[in-house]
DNA sequence: CTACCTCAACCTATCAGAAGGTAGACAATG
DNA sequence: CATTGTCTACCTTCTGATAGGTTGAGGTAG
Protein backbone atom coordinates (compact mmCIF):
# COMPACT_ATOMS: atom_id res chain seq x y z
CA UNK A 1 0.00 0.00 0.00
CA UNK A 2 2.64 2.79 1.03
CA UNK A 3 5.58 2.98 -1.12
CA UNK A 4 8.13 1.94 0.82
CA UNK A 5 10.39 4.79 1.54
CA UNK A 6 14.21 5.09 0.77
CA UNK A 7 16.42 5.48 2.94
CA UNK A 8 16.62 9.26 2.52
CA UNK A 9 13.54 9.80 2.23
CA UNK A 10 12.95 7.34 5.55
CA UNK A 11 15.46 9.62 7.05
CA UNK A 12 13.38 13.03 6.39
CA UNK A 13 10.25 11.63 7.38
CA UNK A 14 11.68 10.40 10.98
CA UNK A 15 12.95 13.72 11.37
CA UNK A 16 10.37 15.75 10.50
CA UNK A 17 8.25 13.53 12.44
CA UNK A 18 10.31 14.25 15.66
CA UNK A 19 10.48 18.18 14.88
CA UNK A 20 6.69 17.83 14.51
CA UNK A 21 6.23 16.60 17.81
CA UNK A 22 8.74 19.26 19.58
CA UNK A 23 7.25 22.48 17.93
CA UNK A 24 3.98 21.84 15.48
CA UNK A 25 3.75 22.22 11.15
CA UNK A 26 4.22 25.78 11.59
CA UNK A 27 7.40 25.80 13.89
CA UNK A 28 9.29 23.96 11.39
CA UNK A 29 11.41 24.24 8.12
CA UNK A 30 12.90 22.44 5.00
CA UNK A 31 16.20 24.54 6.49
CA UNK A 32 15.64 22.71 9.73
CA UNK A 33 15.64 19.23 7.99
CA UNK A 34 18.16 20.32 5.83
CA UNK A 35 21.17 21.23 8.92
CA UNK A 36 19.97 18.26 10.69
CA UNK A 37 20.71 15.81 7.59
CA UNK A 38 23.54 17.23 5.69
CA UNK A 39 21.22 17.82 2.79
CA UNK A 40 20.43 20.91 0.49
CA UNK A 41 16.91 22.08 0.91
CA UNK A 42 16.61 21.42 -2.89
CA UNK A 43 17.03 17.73 -2.19
CA UNK A 44 14.57 17.84 0.55
CA UNK A 45 12.41 19.30 -2.16
CA UNK A 46 13.38 16.45 -4.67
CA UNK A 47 11.46 13.54 -2.32
CA UNK A 48 9.00 15.69 -1.17
CA UNK A 49 7.49 18.47 -3.83
CA UNK A 50 5.82 20.00 -0.97
CA UNK A 51 5.45 20.77 2.47
CA UNK A 52 1.89 19.20 2.32
CA UNK A 53 3.48 15.89 1.16
CA UNK A 54 6.11 15.52 3.97
CA UNK A 55 3.71 15.97 6.37
CA UNK A 56 0.72 13.92 5.37
CA UNK A 57 3.77 11.38 4.71
CA UNK A 58 4.73 12.03 8.08
CA UNK A 59 1.22 11.66 9.49
CA UNK A 60 0.72 8.36 7.20
CA UNK A 61 3.52 6.95 8.01
CA UNK A 62 2.74 6.90 11.90
CA UNK A 63 -0.66 5.92 11.10
CA UNK A 64 0.33 2.63 9.38
CA UNK A 65 3.20 1.86 12.18
CA UNK A 66 0.24 2.29 15.05
CA UNK A 67 -2.09 -0.11 12.84
CA UNK A 68 1.27 -2.73 12.70
CA UNK A 69 1.44 -2.58 16.21
CA UNK A 70 -2.30 -2.92 16.76
CA UNK A 71 -2.35 -6.32 14.59
CA UNK A 72 0.68 -7.30 16.12
CA UNK A 73 -0.92 -6.53 19.73
CA UNK A 74 -3.95 -8.53 18.41
CA UNK A 75 -2.11 -11.46 17.29
CA UNK A 76 -0.06 -11.40 20.31
CA UNK A 77 -2.59 -10.86 23.47
CA UNK A 78 -6.06 -11.95 23.16
CA UNK A 79 -6.86 -9.61 26.68
CA UNK A 80 -8.34 -6.45 26.14
CA UNK A 81 -6.84 -4.80 29.51
CA UNK A 82 -3.61 -6.09 28.34
CA UNK A 83 -3.31 -4.57 25.07
CA UNK A 84 -4.43 -1.42 27.10
CA UNK A 85 -1.68 -1.09 29.42
CA UNK A 86 0.94 -1.98 26.19
CA UNK A 87 -0.40 0.61 24.90
CA UNK A 88 -0.48 3.45 27.99
CA UNK A 89 3.05 1.80 28.60
CA UNK A 90 4.67 2.56 24.73
CA UNK A 91 3.77 5.81 25.59
CA UNK A 92 4.93 6.32 28.89
CA UNK A 93 7.93 4.72 27.62
CA UNK A 94 8.81 7.00 25.14
CA UNK A 95 7.75 9.83 26.97
CA UNK A 96 10.34 9.03 29.43
CA UNK A 97 12.76 8.26 27.54
CA UNK A 98 11.72 11.75 25.03
CA UNK A 99 12.14 9.87 21.83
CA UNK A 100 8.66 10.86 21.25
CA UNK A 101 7.63 13.62 24.15
CA UNK A 102 4.06 13.91 22.36
CA UNK A 103 2.02 12.34 19.92
CA UNK A 104 2.27 14.26 16.54
CA UNK A 105 -1.20 13.94 15.79
CA UNK A 106 -2.19 15.71 19.08
CA UNK A 107 0.24 18.47 17.75
CA UNK A 108 -1.21 18.73 15.22
CA UNK A 109 -4.73 18.63 16.11
CA UNK A 110 -3.55 21.70 18.21
CA UNK A 111 -3.67 23.91 15.43
CA UNK A 112 -5.74 22.27 12.59
CA UNK A 113 -7.71 24.85 11.78
CA UNK A 114 -4.52 26.19 10.23
CA UNK A 115 -3.49 23.46 8.83
CA UNK A 116 -3.57 22.52 4.88
CA UNK A 117 -6.59 20.35 4.35
CA UNK A 118 -4.93 17.67 3.26
CA UNK A 119 -2.83 17.29 6.61
CA UNK A 120 -6.02 18.08 8.61
CA UNK A 121 -7.56 15.22 6.99
CA UNK A 122 -5.24 12.41 7.39
CA UNK A 123 -4.80 13.56 11.30
CA UNK A 124 -8.88 13.15 11.74
CA UNK A 125 -7.64 9.99 9.97
CA UNK A 126 -6.26 9.14 12.89
CA UNK A 127 -8.15 10.57 15.78
CA UNK A 128 -10.85 8.34 14.00
CA UNK A 129 -9.25 4.82 14.19
CA UNK A 130 -8.03 5.05 17.34
CA UNK A 131 -11.16 6.31 18.59
CA UNK A 132 -12.52 2.89 16.94
CA UNK A 133 -10.14 0.66 18.71
CA UNK A 134 -10.63 1.54 21.78
CA UNK A 135 -13.91 1.20 21.87
CA UNK A 136 -13.05 -2.26 20.23
CA UNK A 137 -11.25 -2.95 23.16
CA UNK A 138 -13.28 -1.79 25.97
CA UNK A 139 -16.33 -3.67 24.23
CA UNK A 140 -14.08 -6.59 24.51
CA UNK A 141 -12.53 -6.02 27.85
CA UNK A 142 -16.24 -6.02 29.43
CA UNK A 143 -17.26 -8.87 27.46
CA UNK A 144 -13.63 -10.54 29.06
CA UNK A 145 -14.45 -9.52 32.34
CA UNK A 146 -11.63 -7.08 33.19
CA UNK A 147 -13.07 -4.25 32.61
CA UNK A 148 -16.36 -2.46 34.37
CA UNK A 149 -17.77 0.41 32.17
CA UNK A 150 -20.33 2.87 33.46
CA UNK A 151 -21.07 4.47 30.05
CA UNK A 152 -21.35 2.86 26.33
CA UNK A 153 -18.33 1.52 25.01
CA UNK A 154 -18.13 4.33 22.65
CA UNK A 155 -17.92 7.22 25.14
CA UNK A 156 -15.84 5.22 27.63
CA UNK A 157 -13.75 5.17 24.41
CA UNK A 158 -13.66 8.69 24.29
CA UNK A 159 -13.23 9.29 27.59
CA UNK A 160 -10.23 7.15 27.81
CA UNK A 161 -8.93 8.62 24.81
CA UNK A 162 -9.18 12.16 26.23
CA UNK A 163 -7.45 11.32 29.51
CA UNK A 164 -4.53 9.87 27.54
CA UNK A 165 -4.06 12.76 25.36
CA UNK A 166 -5.06 15.12 28.24
CA UNK A 167 -2.25 13.74 30.26
CA UNK A 168 0.58 14.09 27.53
CA UNK A 169 -0.20 18.02 27.69
CA UNK A 170 0.23 17.87 31.43
CA UNK A 171 3.85 16.14 31.02
CA UNK A 172 4.49 18.66 28.28
CA UNK A 173 3.14 21.66 30.19
CA UNK A 174 4.86 20.87 33.37
CA UNK A 175 7.74 19.35 32.10
CA UNK A 176 7.50 16.57 34.01
CA UNK A 177 6.93 12.87 32.44
CA UNK A 178 5.95 11.24 35.83
CA UNK A 179 2.90 13.33 35.39
CA UNK A 180 1.86 11.13 32.53
CA UNK A 181 1.70 7.77 34.32
CA UNK A 182 0.22 9.30 37.55
CA UNK A 183 -2.82 10.20 35.44
CA UNK A 184 -3.28 7.35 33.51
CA UNK A 185 -3.26 5.44 36.66
CA UNK A 186 -5.89 7.20 38.17
CA UNK A 187 -7.51 6.05 34.58
CA UNK A 188 -6.95 2.53 35.13
CA UNK A 189 -8.01 2.16 38.25
CA UNK A 190 -11.69 3.68 37.12
CA UNK A 191 -11.86 1.12 34.61
CA UNK A 192 -10.39 -1.55 36.16
CA UNK A 193 -13.19 -4.29 36.79
CA UNK B 1 -0.58 45.60 38.79
CA UNK B 2 -1.41 45.17 35.19
CA UNK B 3 -1.16 48.20 33.07
CA UNK B 4 -4.84 48.70 31.46
CA UNK B 5 -4.50 48.28 28.01
CA UNK B 6 -5.80 51.00 25.67
CA UNK B 7 -8.72 50.95 23.24
CA UNK B 8 -6.36 49.69 20.09
CA UNK B 9 -3.87 47.49 22.53
CA UNK B 10 -7.11 45.71 23.77
CA UNK B 11 -8.32 44.72 20.70
CA UNK B 12 -4.95 43.46 19.54
CA UNK B 13 -4.28 40.91 22.45
CA UNK B 14 -8.09 40.23 22.00
CA UNK B 15 -7.63 39.26 18.13
CA UNK B 16 -4.22 37.78 18.72
CA UNK B 17 -5.70 35.58 21.47
CA UNK B 18 -8.54 34.20 18.90
CA UNK B 19 -6.00 33.73 16.10
CA UNK B 20 -3.63 31.47 18.42
CA UNK B 21 -6.75 29.70 19.78
CA UNK B 22 -7.16 28.54 16.12
CA UNK B 23 -3.56 27.81 14.67
CA UNK B 24 -1.13 28.72 17.55
CA UNK B 25 2.31 30.79 18.17
CA UNK B 26 3.79 30.14 14.54
CA UNK B 27 0.53 30.41 12.88
CA UNK B 28 -0.02 34.51 13.17
CA UNK B 29 1.46 36.95 11.94
CA UNK B 30 1.33 40.73 12.73
CA UNK B 31 -0.03 41.13 9.04
CA UNK B 32 -2.97 38.73 9.86
CA UNK B 33 -3.91 41.42 12.53
CA UNK B 34 -3.11 44.59 10.87
CA UNK B 35 -5.43 43.11 7.58
CA UNK B 36 -8.25 42.12 10.65
CA UNK B 37 -7.96 45.78 12.69
CA UNK B 38 -6.99 48.46 9.60
CA UNK B 39 -4.06 48.96 10.95
CA UNK B 40 -0.20 49.42 10.07
CA UNK B 41 2.19 46.61 10.83
CA UNK B 42 4.29 49.53 12.10
CA UNK B 43 1.49 50.72 14.57
CA UNK B 44 0.97 47.05 16.47
CA UNK B 45 4.92 47.55 17.08
CA UNK B 46 3.91 50.59 18.64
CA UNK B 47 1.87 48.72 21.13
CA UNK B 48 3.69 45.42 21.43
CA UNK B 49 7.60 46.12 20.02
CA UNK B 50 8.13 42.27 19.61
CA UNK B 51 5.37 39.39 19.12
CA UNK B 52 6.88 38.20 22.30
CA UNK B 53 5.67 41.00 24.37
CA UNK B 54 1.96 40.91 22.54
CA UNK B 55 1.79 37.10 23.03
CA UNK B 56 2.98 37.53 26.60
CA UNK B 57 0.45 40.14 26.95
CA UNK B 58 -2.13 37.63 25.76
CA UNK B 59 -1.71 35.14 28.12
CA UNK B 60 -1.47 37.22 30.48
CA UNK B 61 -4.60 38.89 30.18
CA UNK B 62 -5.91 35.42 29.76
CA UNK B 63 -4.63 34.25 33.00
CA UNK B 64 -5.96 37.60 35.03
CA UNK B 65 -9.64 37.04 33.50
CA UNK B 66 -9.20 33.83 34.96
CA UNK B 67 -8.18 34.49 38.45
CA UNK B 68 -11.16 37.25 38.51
CA UNK B 69 -13.58 34.78 37.43
CA UNK B 70 -12.39 32.20 40.26
CA UNK B 71 -12.69 34.96 42.64
CA UNK B 72 -16.05 35.45 41.63
CA UNK B 73 -17.02 31.87 41.57
CA UNK B 74 -15.53 31.42 45.22
CA UNK B 75 -17.64 34.79 46.62
CA UNK B 76 -20.62 33.48 44.53
CA UNK B 77 -20.84 29.95 45.52
CA UNK B 78 -18.70 28.16 48.42
CA UNK B 79 -20.11 24.62 46.75
CA UNK B 80 -16.94 23.14 45.29
CA UNK B 81 -18.79 20.52 43.09
CA UNK B 82 -21.06 23.84 41.56
CA UNK B 83 -18.03 25.71 40.96
CA UNK B 84 -16.39 23.19 38.93
CA UNK B 85 -20.01 22.74 37.15
CA UNK B 86 -19.43 26.21 36.35
CA UNK B 87 -15.91 25.71 34.92
CA UNK B 88 -16.60 22.55 32.38
CA UNK B 89 -19.89 24.65 32.05
CA UNK B 90 -18.09 27.76 30.71
CA UNK B 91 -15.88 25.71 27.98
CA UNK B 92 -18.60 24.26 27.24
CA UNK B 93 -20.53 27.48 25.51
CA UNK B 94 -17.33 28.62 24.37
CA UNK B 95 -17.00 25.55 22.40
CA UNK B 96 -20.22 25.37 20.82
CA UNK B 97 -20.59 28.52 20.05
CA UNK B 98 -17.22 29.07 18.97
CA UNK B 99 -16.26 32.15 20.61
CA UNK B 100 -13.30 29.89 22.33
CA UNK B 101 -13.28 27.19 20.25
CA UNK B 102 -10.10 26.27 22.70
CA UNK B 103 -7.73 27.10 25.52
CA UNK B 104 -5.18 29.10 24.33
CA UNK B 105 -2.86 27.86 27.17
CA UNK B 106 -3.85 24.08 25.71
CA UNK B 107 -2.58 25.29 22.28
CA UNK B 108 0.64 26.91 23.14
CA UNK B 109 1.47 23.92 25.77
CA UNK B 110 1.30 21.78 22.32
CA UNK B 111 4.25 23.31 20.82
CA UNK B 112 5.65 24.81 23.75
CA UNK B 113 9.57 23.11 22.83
CA UNK B 114 9.50 25.49 20.53
CA UNK B 115 7.62 28.66 22.18
CA UNK B 116 10.00 31.66 23.45
CA UNK B 117 11.45 31.66 27.13
CA UNK B 118 9.03 34.29 28.50
CA UNK B 119 6.35 33.31 26.33
CA UNK B 120 6.76 28.97 27.77
CA UNK B 121 7.13 30.66 31.06
CA UNK B 122 3.25 32.16 31.40
CA UNK B 123 2.29 29.16 29.80
CA UNK B 124 3.49 27.02 32.58
CA UNK B 125 2.14 29.88 35.31
CA UNK B 126 -1.36 29.37 33.81
CA UNK B 127 -1.36 25.68 34.30
CA UNK B 128 0.47 25.82 37.56
CA UNK B 129 -2.41 28.01 38.96
CA UNK B 130 -4.88 25.70 37.23
CA UNK B 131 -3.92 22.85 39.19
CA UNK B 132 -3.80 24.57 41.82
CA UNK B 133 -6.85 25.56 41.90
CA UNK B 134 -8.75 22.58 40.90
CA UNK B 135 -7.07 20.44 43.61
CA UNK B 136 -8.29 22.98 46.36
CA UNK B 137 -11.48 22.27 44.94
CA UNK B 138 -11.50 18.96 45.09
CA UNK B 139 -10.14 19.17 48.65
CA UNK B 140 -13.33 20.93 50.12
CA UNK B 141 -15.87 19.21 47.37
CA UNK B 142 -14.72 15.78 49.47
CA UNK B 143 -14.99 17.58 52.68
CA UNK B 144 -18.38 19.28 51.53
CA UNK B 145 -19.33 15.34 50.98
CA UNK B 146 -20.02 16.57 47.16
CA UNK B 147 -17.27 14.99 45.57
CA UNK B 148 -15.69 11.36 46.01
CA UNK B 149 -11.96 11.13 46.01
CA UNK B 150 -9.93 7.70 45.06
CA UNK B 151 -6.74 9.47 45.04
CA UNK B 152 -4.91 12.28 46.32
CA UNK B 153 -6.56 15.53 45.79
CA UNK B 154 -3.14 16.27 43.65
CA UNK B 155 -3.43 13.21 41.72
CA UNK B 156 -7.32 13.98 40.76
CA UNK B 157 -6.76 17.53 39.86
CA UNK B 158 -4.22 16.52 37.41
CA UNK B 159 -6.89 13.54 36.06
CA UNK B 160 -9.44 16.08 36.02
CA UNK B 161 -7.45 18.98 34.24
CA UNK B 162 -6.38 16.30 31.92
CA UNK B 163 -9.96 14.91 31.43
CA UNK B 164 -10.69 18.61 30.35
CA UNK B 165 -7.83 19.35 28.24
CA UNK B 166 -7.77 15.79 26.12
CA UNK B 167 -11.92 16.48 25.96
CA UNK B 168 -11.16 19.44 24.39
CA UNK B 169 -8.77 18.05 21.77
CA UNK B 170 -10.93 15.55 20.87
CA UNK B 171 -13.83 17.80 20.48
CA UNK B 172 -11.13 19.95 17.69
CA UNK B 173 -9.85 16.61 16.17
CA UNK B 174 -13.40 15.41 15.62
CA UNK B 175 -15.10 19.07 14.71
CA UNK B 176 -17.46 17.67 17.36
CA UNK B 177 -18.26 20.27 20.51
CA UNK B 178 -20.93 17.45 21.70
CA UNK B 179 -17.72 15.46 22.42
CA UNK B 180 -16.66 17.85 24.87
CA UNK B 181 -19.69 17.72 26.86
CA UNK B 182 -19.91 13.59 26.64
CA UNK B 183 -16.39 13.17 27.91
CA UNK B 184 -16.82 15.68 30.92
CA UNK B 185 -20.16 14.01 31.90
CA UNK B 186 -17.80 10.98 32.43
CA UNK B 187 -15.94 12.86 34.78
CA UNK B 188 -18.45 13.89 36.73
CA UNK B 189 -19.99 10.87 36.79
CA UNK B 190 -16.94 9.63 38.38
CA UNK B 191 -16.52 12.43 40.66
CA UNK B 192 -19.93 12.95 41.91
CA UNK B 193 -20.35 11.30 45.62
C1' DC C 1 -6.47 83.80 23.84
C1' DT C 2 -2.77 82.16 21.56
C1' DA C 3 1.57 80.44 20.67
C1' DC C 4 4.27 76.82 21.85
C1' DC C 5 5.61 72.16 23.64
C1' DT C 6 4.95 67.28 24.43
C1' DC C 7 3.44 62.99 23.66
C1' DA C 8 0.79 59.07 22.10
C1' DA C 9 -0.85 56.91 18.14
C1' DC C 10 -0.52 56.17 13.76
C1' DC C 11 1.57 56.40 9.30
C1' DT C 12 5.05 55.43 5.01
C1' DA C 13 9.00 53.33 3.62
C1' DT C 14 12.30 50.12 4.11
C1' DC C 15 15.09 46.23 5.72
C1' DA C 16 17.38 41.60 6.51
C1' DG C 17 16.48 37.17 6.83
C1' DA C 18 13.69 33.10 6.52
C1' DA C 19 10.29 30.41 4.18
C1' DG C 20 8.77 27.50 0.51
C1' DG C 21 9.79 26.47 -3.97
C1' DT C 22 11.96 26.12 -8.98
C1' DA C 23 15.45 25.31 -12.81
C1' DG C 24 18.99 23.10 -14.45
C1' DA C 25 23.73 21.00 -14.06
C1' DC C 26 26.41 17.03 -12.52
C1' DA C 27 27.39 12.49 -10.72
C1' DA C 28 26.62 7.80 -9.65
C1' DT C 29 24.48 3.38 -10.52
C1' DG C 30 21.95 -0.29 -12.54
C1' DC D 1 21.89 5.65 -21.47
C1' DA D 2 18.19 6.44 -18.35
C1' DT D 3 17.10 6.98 -13.73
C1' DT D 4 17.85 8.69 -9.19
C1' DG D 5 19.80 11.65 -5.99
C1' DT D 6 22.17 15.55 -5.05
C1' DC D 7 23.96 19.97 -5.86
C1' DT D 8 24.35 25.31 -6.99
C1' DA D 9 21.91 29.12 -7.83
C1' DC D 10 18.06 31.51 -7.91
C1' DC D 11 13.22 33.53 -7.07
C1' DT D 12 9.13 35.24 -4.53
C1' DT D 13 6.71 36.12 -0.71
C1' DC D 14 6.22 36.55 4.05
C1' DT D 15 7.91 37.92 8.61
C1' DG D 16 9.29 40.44 12.36
C1' DA D 17 11.30 44.63 12.97
C1' DT D 18 13.22 49.63 12.48
C1' DA D 19 13.66 54.67 11.18
C1' DG D 20 11.57 58.64 10.76
C1' DG D 21 7.65 61.61 9.62
C1' DT D 22 2.54 63.39 10.47
C1' DT D 23 -1.36 64.32 13.14
C1' DG D 24 -4.09 65.72 16.90
C1' DA D 25 -5.24 66.16 21.82
C1' DG D 26 -3.78 68.30 26.13
C1' DG D 27 -1.10 71.17 28.93
C1' DT D 28 1.13 75.54 29.87
C1' DA D 29 3.59 80.11 29.55
C1' DG D 30 3.20 84.74 28.00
Amino acid sequence: MNTALGDTAGKLVGGAAQLIMRVGYNGFSYADLSERFGIRKASIHHHFPSKVDLVVAVVEQARAGIRAQIAALEEGSPVAIDQLRFYTGYWERCIKDQSAPFCLAAVLAAELPGLPEEVAVSVRGHFADLGKWLERLLELGAKQGSVRLEASPDVEAQAFMAAVYGAMLAARAFDDPERFNVIVETLFRRIRA
